[in-house]
RNA sequence: GAGGUUGUAGCUCAGUUGGUUAGAGCGUCGGAUUGUGGUUCCGAAGGUCGCGGGUUCGAGACCCGUCUUCCUCCCCA
């Protein structure tokens, strides 16, 4: 026997039931996509890797899968640079592209190639796959599937609530019972930071507070302690550990908490509006949260920040997003403000299985099976099956005169929905027998009553 | 990137202190059943024990390496 077969880890094939119900998903989430005004775009499954590296932080490049450079320009690789032990700089030399780690910054790149053939506000949704060299995990995978809706060219909150509103639009109609869209806004991390003095660690300030739900108050302290933050910041930073209650409750204490913080109050009213907007609106099944310690490790984020989550399951965030003013200004066009989502098509199918949330019928993808009893029955059954996939119904013949047992299993095994049995006794009579399979009742039909019925039912 | 964990038939798993020919259930295929499926009964096929090396008279079991699984960090969807 050959060696087994494999695919790389934190990849996975697709059964057509999978497909199936994955298609649903895409079909869901691109129909309200398009209701809002997105048009579709694609861009390449690998670009440049200096369009990707530095734009997710250090982490982030330690994820993105290189492209090893092939034949000649293999010799272009900087030993100088591994003599060094300088690894990123000799892995660059050698790796001049790499696969696409979002769809974000591939996005503001392709916004600034094209920027004279686009009208702004330009809104786009692109649905594809990226991939991340992460260690895999319970909905975790180095291939999956993103479904990004950004707009580029407007900094109006009007986005922010068009975009909350979308989160609670497609999920509500993916079926999931609840979920938290929890927003923050950098601006007022910044002000925590300023009101702080920590103006210059503003990152590790707020990655230690973005775990305050997992690891707690202390946690958090200690965790502010070893990157040496002072015990005169740490005091200052304590009272966001207890700030509880109501989106407004919260608002209020941080306007009070902000108060010597411009810029951390400009953020306020950032927030504020998109609430109000919101409460005025209304949602179907989505809670809006206004969650202070949301900070999310994407540095290019400027404004609101978003991230879902869905209750009743134990998974990661679902969805995620932001706004962001100056990403484009990274490939040269400034003054370009953007903010957009991102869905976890991969995760969110994980959530929906879990819950048991997929339409049954998607596992059918075949509605009538002719059973075969030979060539001359087989014959008449290619006329009538023309008749009744030229109305859209999913169908076909067996394909050779095995026994009925056999063929019903198929049936049973393809979930198929009606047989047709025309054997000799029906044919002489002009008739066939169409049986459903769920119930086991058989009729006997003309033609021609057959395919007006097949008309009515599917 | 750090630490842990897993791998035996298509799937889920047994397999004793290292000892003859590695087992079960489910599934698959064939038959009972030449025009009616899901049930039942009978039978069969299917394994380089993840891969490579080592220890041993002898390794599925012990040791090392490697890949993979799942988990906790990190980070993220």
């Amino acid at each position: 026997m050959a060696q087994k077969p494999a695919i790389p880890k934190g990849t996975r094939d697709f059964l057509p039931t999978e497909v199936a119900k994955r298609n649903f998903m895409f079909a869901t989430i691109k129909e309200v996509f398009r209701r809002y005004g997105y048009a579709p775009i694609e861009t390449p499954s690998f670009e440049l890797s200096s369009t990707l590296l530095g734009k997710y932080g250090e982490e982030g490049d330690r994820l993105i899968f290189r492209i090893l450079n092939s034949g000649e320009k293999m010799r272009k690789a900087d030993l100088d640079a591994l003599a060094q032990d300088n690894l990123p700089r000799f892995a660059n030399s050698l790796a001049e592209k790499a696969l696409r780690y979002d769809l974000t910054v591939p996005f503001a790149r392709f916004v600034v190639q094209h920027q004279n053939d686009l009208t702004f506000p330009f809104k786009r949704y692109q649905i594809q796959p990226v991939w991340r060299a992460d260690r895999p995990q319970h909905g975790r995978y180095q291939e999956f599937t993103q479904c990004d809706v950004d707009v580029v060219g407007s900094d109006a909150l009007m986005y922010e609530v068009e975009l909350v509103q979308i989160f609670d639009e497609v999920l509500s109609k993916l079926g999931l019972p609840g979920f938290s869209i929890q927003i923050n806004n950098r601006k007022i991390l910044s002000g925590i930071a300023e009101v702080c003095g920590e103006t210059a660690r503003i990152v590790d300030l707020t990655v230690a507070l973005d775990k305050l739900d997992k690891i707690g108050d202390e946690g958090v302290v200690t965790e502010l302690e070893q990157k040496g933050f002072t015990a005169e910041s740490i005091e200052k930073i304590k009272p966001l550990f207890h700030f509880e209650g109501t989106n407004e409750a919260k608002l209020n204490l941080m306007r009070a908490y902000l108060a010597e913080s411009e810029i951390g109050l400009k953020g306020l009213d950032e927030l504020s509006e998109v609430f109000a907007q919101i409460n005025e609106l209304g949602l179907q099944r989505g809670e809006l949260i206004f969650d202070l310690t949301l900070a999310r490790g994407l540095n290019y984020y400027t404004g609101a920040i978003f991230e879902v989550k869905a209750q009743g399951v134990k998974m990661g965030s679902i969805c995620g997003g932001g706004r962001y003013d100056d990403l484009t200004a990274l490939f040269g066009l400034k003054g370009l403000s953007g903010v957009g989502i991102s869905f976890g098509a991969d995760r969110i199918y994980d959530v929906m299985t879990e819950l048991s949330l997929f339409p049954k019928e998607l596992d059918r993808t075949l509605d009538i099976l002719f059973v075969n009893f030979g060539s001359e029955e087989a014959k008449y059954c290619m006329k009538l099956l023309r008749e009744v996939r030229n109305l859209g119904i999913a169908a076909e013949l067996y394909p050779n005169a095995a026994k009925m047992q056999k063929q019903f299993k198929y049936a049973n095994d393809r979930n198929v929905a009606y047989c047709v049995v025309i054997g000799a006794e029906e044919a002489a009579a002009g008739m066939l027998s169409f049986k459903n399979m769920e119930t086991g009742a058989q009729e006997q039909l003309s033609s021609a009553d057959f395919l007006t019925k097949c008309g009515q039912l599917f």
